[in-house]
DNA sequence: CTGTTAGCGCGTTCAC
DNA sequence: GTGAACGCGCTAACAG
């Protein structure tokens, strides 16, 4: 293994030249010297100790990507949290830092991954719920939170005009002519994202002095649990549900797979609107009308504002809302309006 | 910051014994000196510095995840990588390793990693050409390769039976009637594995006197270079294919979706067989009938290996080849044979 | 512009 | 069963 006090002999300087050069602080050095040690940098084929330099500095290039979830599950098996988390770990590698992914429950092991790591930044994405401030380390390390509603407005966040989705989502319903609309949620006990979206929803109807019944409801988009909830809700053809709001395109997918088997023909008997956006949403049939988010564009918020607080650790703290818009594809019919 | 020699201090001890605690070296430490310690390392809320750790040991509990690929591609946009990555993260985690993804095409950064953080272990996925060859660091550093055809044995693999998978559904389509069958790839210039694939579609062929004549072969998924290609193939019924073969789920659902635009009825008109068996193949229309592998027991598989060899040094390369088998759907349909 | 020196926090000999 | 002392590879003062 070669080490920099080599580097440093080879060259005929001292170690701190030979840091100077790696660090680019070249104001410090020579250009020539500059060279030549590169020059021997190459030919040794010397590369930096990335411990030794974390030790040394108090701190490291290492970005903790925290996810909420129990440790048995794999997250990525959710498209959303793959694109975005792909996304991310893209962004920080093209910027020299070191994405690692870090999925918990529970803030201690937060507190153990940033210290122990000595993390040059952490990036949150799920519902951490009001845990989060037991966190102490977030006092001095940068992180940005994606998607969280946290009462705490000292925190960098960017989030989602959820409200505003379900709002369009739910104009754009009634638009086609739906008065009864079922609503699907992925989490909505635990999910304020979830939330945020049905409220928008709610709103959009109560503009027409409309609203939605607890029956068309349902707070989570597993199939199983609701397939019979959802059979016994479709059975009356006079009260059932003309549309489905879908919080995520992997829910519309399942309901309109799930209406198939029911022999629900969509968007004929049932219109199905999905949200974010997803590359799945083109692939099924009908194809997914939804509304959607620029999950890249998130993403680079998100590093870029991480990275700038890195950098100057006396920013103040920022909000970014971003926006949402529709997309129609084919699984929203319009429907004549039975009043 | 809580240090090792403060816990030491606070606990009358040496950093020794504490260190020894710490790392469960407990025949070295009488019990009670252990509760003892452990109870101030409690208190204090000490973390150990794993920089410090790396450095003194030479080691860390890092292990690169490399794939293969440009460093501005979001590679957990494709389905199958997100679920592979995310259970090797989930694996590796459980036993207390960190991973960290790394995105390269280039040899040279994978040295950079590998030695820049002490590297407990390597995780390839990807097709990795002979290039491999040149990172010297595996030498000396455990690694196993997931889905790569080296041709050096003296390494650690654990591979798809690609061949199988490619026979097994050559003869499915073949006895479900069809005699002129389509082969989409993915990438197949780049990847040994969907050659392989294809190759063993040959054997079930050629197993019955047939062949597939060039124009049937698409080598990748992409739907924007094939589309009008495919168009030229499917004008004339009497010698388009009645069946495709898909190298992936991903393009199963893509080549679904494309007929579909095209007018044509899936299975009615063509039928479309996928590979992988991904979440999404259950939530296209027509469900995808795919050649299934198990990703997760592919990673568990993966991980115990890595693991393995990393506590022991001296364990011979290993190989292990992953089967496959059919799950029927309802993208295949049985046609008349029409000779 | 360059070199000397003193740690960073921890593991690990080797004496006791 | 325990502790003192050294070194891992690098950076950061400071002195020159």
């Amino acid at each position: 293994m070669v080490t920099l006090k080599e580097i440093a002999k080879a060259a005929g300087v001292s170690t701190t030249t030979v840091s100077n050069v790696i660090n680019g602080k070249k104001s410090r050095v020579s250009e020539e010297t500059v060279e030549q040690v590169e020059e021997i940098i190459r030919q040794l084929g010397y590369i930096p100790n990335e411990a030794a330099r974390s030790l040394a500095q108090r701190k490291s290039r290492v970005v903790a990507l925290i996810q909420q979830g129990r440790i048995d599950e794999n997250i990525l098996t959710n498209p959303y949290n793959a694109v975005y988390i792909g996304a991310l770990t893209m962004y920080l590698s093209q910027r020299g830092y070191y994405p690692m992914i870090r999925v918990t429950d529970d803030y201690r092991t937060i507190e153990q991954d940033i210290k122990g790591w000595n993390v040059a930044g952490c990036l949150f994405s799920g519902s951490f719920g009001i845990n989060v401030r037991h966190i102490r380390s977030l006092e001095t390390v940068p992180a940005v939170f994606a998607d969280c509603y946290l009462e705490n407005p000292n925190v960098n966040v960017v989030a989602l005009d959820d409200e505003a989705g379900g709002r369009l989502g739910g104009e754009y319903l009634l638009d086609m002519g739906h008065r009864r609309i079922g609503f699907v949620a992925s989490a909505l006990e635990y999910s304020e994202v979830d939330q945020h979206r049905l409220s928008g929803f709610r709103e959009s109807l109560a503009a027409r002095g409309l609203s939605i019944p607890d029956e068309y409801v349902f707070p989570d988009g597993n199939p199983d649990r609701n397939l019979e909830r959802l059979s016994r809700l479709m059975a009356d053809p006079a009260t059932r549900p003309t549309a489905f709001f879908c919080c995520a395109d992997i829910t519309g997918a399942v309901m309109i797979s799930l209406f198939r088997e029911m022999g629900f023909c969509v968007p004929r008997d049932v219109s199905v609107l999905g949200f974010d956006n997803l590359p799945l949403s083109s692939l099924c049939s009908p194809k997914l009308s939804t509304i959607s988010q620029n999950i890249h564009r998130k993403a680079e918020t998100v590093v870029d504002m991480l990275v700038r607080h890195i950098e100057d650790k006396h920013l103040p703290p920022e909000h970014v809302l971003l926006g949402v818009e529709l997309v129609e594809r084919e699984s929203v019919a319009r429907i004549q309006n039975e009043l």
